[in-house]
RNA sequence: GCGGAUGUGGCGAAAUUGGUAGACGCACUAGACUUAGGAUCUAGCGGGCGACCAUGGGGGUUCGAGUCCCUCCAUCCGCACCA
């Protein structure tokens, strides 16, 4: 029998599928395992080669964990909301669902191709109604709840409510920008309207008025993330700042535990580092410093309170609302323009302009607490109005900001520290460095004291209490898009309301166009009677695209609950994912968001985990490899790069300025980076009719030599590499162990056929274990030999060590070492090769099930166990020491295996050539580590 | 600027706690079998004639360093006026 790759994937895919191999149930008496993979946006242009890589590792844990014991866990769904599908269908009409509906069917397709042992029965849809009822319902479960300080979980807002009818808030602990205090009186007397409008302040989703990233080309706002250097992500149009009512979860109140937890995962470190970052604790200082002539006081949020005595101007952004009442006459015409100018700058301006200084004196003055000195009020635009409180205590001895400022508009600078790095205006500045000076009772002190002394200072004297920042903003969950989940509530009286469980889900409505309204509504407002009984309406924007992905690696547990988004028996089991394996650009996207609404479950008890990913590994990027070619600019010459300077110069052109690039595909290209002109024109339909400077290959075609770069994988370079092509031609599991071959997983790497054929022979070496060359069946069930045992046995140990530290690449050529051993051995030993499919199996699942069930077992390889490794079989007889002395190695000595430490010293000691270098001198040490190495010390 | 990583043959890479650096694969070279082969098999393959020299450069600890420490350099990624 010969190796028919394709046939034999078919054959066993189908028989997955059919008999549902991999179906996981709760099995409370079996230890479990949950493996999961990102689950995927299925956009239009379908599965490249380096979109699987992920899938592949996952899917190898996956099966290694079944061979292991463990009732695994394997699932796999649709992120299926989102853009793409929504700009397609503004520019066709189409509706989203069916372009989702196609492109998913295409993602099946391939990722089928592949052969995973993903449980489909488990599979969600993000889009599903089924799904998003759930999404609504965590929604409205936010909506319906308070943060509490004292208890530090969230709280139902009734409990709230019963506070507040009782005694007011003036006890009330809660994460809220409400300052006002009322009394249990107060409360009572609220008009409804007024009490509703008060606990929106309190709820974890509230609405409330914001600067936002309004991007017009989109007609909907952006979160930061989605904002890059002023342009939309998507798209790249222009995103301007606007102030728009948004919907937002409070995520801030779990700044502290979002970031305190990260120590209970195991995360890669750069993910859990941006996590910290993003979160951005900083404790520090809150100073209150008194605007002369005024009751007003202008609050400061600084980390550097030990600085307070070089302090020689404040300044405020210019959005902060004390700015109007500050100002003197004489100054109003300027501030006026000034700030006039600062607002307006587009986000994108104030990004590529950070170098430029500007600002204006407000004429004002406060008063330092600590020396009673005047100090003036200005305006700077680098003082942003979205942290701490919007306004700096300058230092410009101290910060490079504040002292670039004082030096363009001649402001005093005091220094407050001294010694080496202290100075600002020198290379080697550090702004911690030195001990103060010019610093009253601080004098002498080194920063880090003096920063304890200061903040001591503050708050006995009342002037100001130390306080933890955090750069993290509440998360804008508001829009304006139709492809999304509807947000679950009605306004009546201009407030929200939430929707009934008997009216849930709130499905998405049919519209006739998809793009805004001409008043600028979201699309939603073209949905007919889009009200609650006809009366109240619904909310116009959606759900953003993390609102569905928050929470999918729960419902995959029990993803057909009716009742309940996963049911406590499903959850208790399932708990949480063993390993999580995904890109690492959603660290402070995906990542953050569903740890803040697993944390939220979690406080509700629904759910028993602080923390929903245990482990987590990012798989690289794979990158295409483009192939160029050159044209000239105005001439229709296509050229290759080695020619390029003769042919310039010949025509008297520039190398630099008269040609261009132009891809080719990457598919047409032959392993030397040669394409022959047929190719470039079957890639390149527009140069049918270019003339070409070729070269002749060996076998006589006119060919062009391209020039190769690696970068991103995308159709405009012609670069993709579709893997249904490689299963085509080499199979699933060649195409499989290939992608684990080439690297490391975490890595970064060029898709690069170039060793594939090396790990297609590897399979066909593993098949003629089984069959000789005339396809005659070799396997006898006769007792392994010795030698073959210790080959099997040596395998076991590496491949069991490599995987259980995801190390897939060394596993792989670990196969390889193994059947080229057993090759070499002709070993036809069913109990050898037995463990040797189960091993290979989860990489190479097709091959090793066809094999198995030539060795006679009914049942799928899938259900194996995975072979334990004897040392008894791993003991050599003899070794072979090398010998070196100080160091250097010198000859080598065999003892047998059973020899003592003792003896081997003694041995060597003894030996001639020791002895001759040795030179009659007794050694100082004579150093044996066992099976590796004898060093005799002089 | 701040933070995080990475650096080993022509290439992808191994080397688990410091212990014979370069396993395995590709490419390359020679040979065998072939009508032929993009098939298969065998051998060689870091540099140097050599003693030896080699893991980005320099220094250190150690009997012994790719691995640990210091320092410099290069590349990549993330954040970026965060007070």
């Amino acid at each position: 029998m010969e190796y028919n790759f394709s046939q034999i994937e078919k054959k066993w895919q189908k028989y997955w599928a059919e008999k549902q191999i991999f179906k996981a149930d709760v099995k409370p008496e079996k230890p479990k395992y949950y493996v999961l993979d990102m689950f995927p946006y299925p956009s239009g242009a379908g599965l490249h080669v380096g979109h699987p890589l992920g899938y592949i590792a996952s899917d190898i844990i996956a099966r290694y964990k079944r061979s292991k014991g463990y009732n695994v866990l394997h699932p796999m769904g649709y992120d299926a909301f989102g853009l793409p599908a929504e700009q397609y269908a503004i520019q066709t009409g189409q509706h989203p669902a069916i372009t989702t509906e196609k492109n998913l069917k295409r993602y099946r397709e391939q990722l089928d191709n592949i052969g995973f042992s993903f449980d489909w029965s488990k599979e969600v849809r993000t889009c599903d109604a089924d799904y998003y009822k759930w999404t609504q319902w965590i929604f409205l479960k936010l909506f319906g709840s308070w943060y509490n300080k004292v208890s530090d979980k969230a709280e139902p807002i009734e409990n709230l409510i019963e506070t507040f009818k009782i005694e007011g808030n003036k006890n009330v602990q809660a994460s809220t920008d409400y300052a006002d205090i009322f009394s249990a009186t107060d409360w009572n007397a609220y008009s409804e309207k007024q009490q509703q409008e008060i606990l929106l302040e309190y709820r974890l989703a509230f609405i409330t008025f914001m600067m936002v990233n309004w991007c017009p080309g989109l007609g909907s706002v952006l979160s930061n993330e989605e904002v890059k250097d002023g342009v939309s992500e998507r798209g790249g149009y222009p995103v301007e700042r606007k102030e728009m009512a948004q919907w937002c979860l409070r995520i801030t109140a779990y700044a502290d535990r979002l970031l305190n937890d990260l120590d209970l995962v195991d995360w890669p470190e750069p993910v859990k580092e941006m996590q910290r970052n993003w979160i951005g604790k900083s404790l520090g200082t809150e100073l209150d410093f008194q605007i002369v002539g005024s009751e007003e006081k202008i609050k400061v949020f600084t980390t550097r309170i030990d600085t307070i005595f070089g302090v020689t101007y404040l300044s405020l952004a210019p959005e902060h609302p004390l700015i109007d009442k500050i100002t003197t006459p004489e100054q109003e015409e300027k501030v006026k323009k000034y700030v006039h100018h600062a607002k307006n700058r587009s986000e994108r301006d104030r990004m590529s302009d950070v170098k430029t200084i500007s600002g204006e004196f407000t004429g004002a003055y406060v008063t330092n607490p600590f020396t009673n000195q005047p100090i003036p009020v200005w305006i700077a635009d680098y003082v942003l109005w979205g942290y701490g409180t919007g306004a700096v205590m300058a230092v410009p001895s101290s910060d490079t900001r504040d002292y670039g400022f004082a030096k363009h508009f001649h402001l005093p600078i005091i220094a407050v520290q001294e010694g080496p790095g202290s100075d600002i205006s020198k290379e080697d500045f550090d702004p911690k460095a030195g001990t103060m000076i010019n610093s009253g009772f601080l004098n002498g002190m080194m920063v880090k004291d003096a920063i304890k002394a200061a903040m001591k200072h503050t708050e006995e004297n009342g002037w100001g209490k130390i306080k933890v920042n955090f750069k993290m903003r509440d998360a804008i969950f508001s829009r304006q898009r139709y492809w999304g989940e509807p947000v679950p509530v009605y306004f009546k009286d201009g407030l929200p309301y939430p929707l009934a469980e008997s009216e849930s889900p709130l499905v998405l409505p049919e519209i006739q166009e998809y793009k805004p309204t001409e008043t600028g509504e979201p699309p939603l407002g073209r949905a007919k009677n889009w009200k609650y009984k006809g009366e109240y309406s619904y909310e116009l924007s959606t759900m953003p695209g993390w609102a569905g992905s928050s929470w999918y690696f729960l419902r995959y547990m029990d993803p057909t609950n009716q009742d309940r988004f996963v049911s406590p028996d499903a959850e208790k089991y399932w708990n949480d994912v063993d390993l999580y394996i995904g890109g690492s650009e959603h660290a402070t996207g995906h990542l953050l968001y569903s740890r803040f609404w697993n944390k939220f479950l979690f406080d509700y008890g629904l759910i028993t985990k602080k923390e929903p990913f245990k482990k987590m590994i990012n798989q690289g990027m794979v990158q295409g490899r483009s192939n160029l070619v050159y044209k000239e600019k105005n001439a229709n010459v296509i050229i290759c790069k080695n020619q390029l300077k003769e042919y310039a110069k010949e025509n008297n052109l520039k190398p630099n300025e008269d040609f261009i690039q132009l891809y080719v595909d990457v598919n047409l290209v032959d392993s030397k980076d040669n394409i022959s002109i047929e190719n470039v024109i079957k890639s390149r339909q527009d140069l049918h009719d270019a003339k070409f400077e070729f070269s002749i290959d060996e076998n006589g075609n006119r060919i062009i030599h391209c020039e190769a770069v690696v970068e991103k994988m995308s159709k405009s370079k012609l670069n993709v590499v579709n893997p249904d092509d490689i299963v085509a031609h080499y199979g699933a599991d060649t195409l499989r162990l290939y992608e684990m071959f080439l690297g490391p997983l975490e890595q970064f790497k060029p898709w690069n056929t170039n060793s594939i054929d090396g790990v297609a022979r590897f399979l066909r070496k593993l098949w003629r274990l089984f069959y000789d060359d005339k396809g005659s069946y070799l396997v006898v069930g006769e007792a392994p030999s010795k030698e073959e045992l210790k080959v099997l046995h040596k395998t076991i140990k590496r491949v069991e060590e490599d995987i259980e530290r995801y190390s897939f690449n060394t596993n792989v050529s670990t196969f390889m070492i193994c059947v080229n051993e057993l090759g070499a051995l002709k070993c036809n030993k069913k109990q050898i090769l037995e463990d040797l499919l189960v091993m290979v199996a989860p990489y190479a699942p097709h091959i090793c099930e066809e094999l198995w069930s030539t060795l006679g077992h009914s049942s799928s390889i899938s259900f194996a166990t995975f072979p334990m490794y004897k040392e008894e079989y791993l003991v050599e007889d003899s070794f072979e020491y090398p010998i070196s002395i100080n160091g250097k190695t010198r000859h080598k000595m065999s003892f047998a295996a059973t020899e003592d430490v003792k003896s081997i010293e003694a041995a060597v000691i003894a030996d001639e050539t020791v002895q001759k270098y040795l030179e009659g001198k007794a050694p100082k040490k004579v150093i044996i580590v066992p099976k590796r190495i004898v060093n005799v010390v002089v």
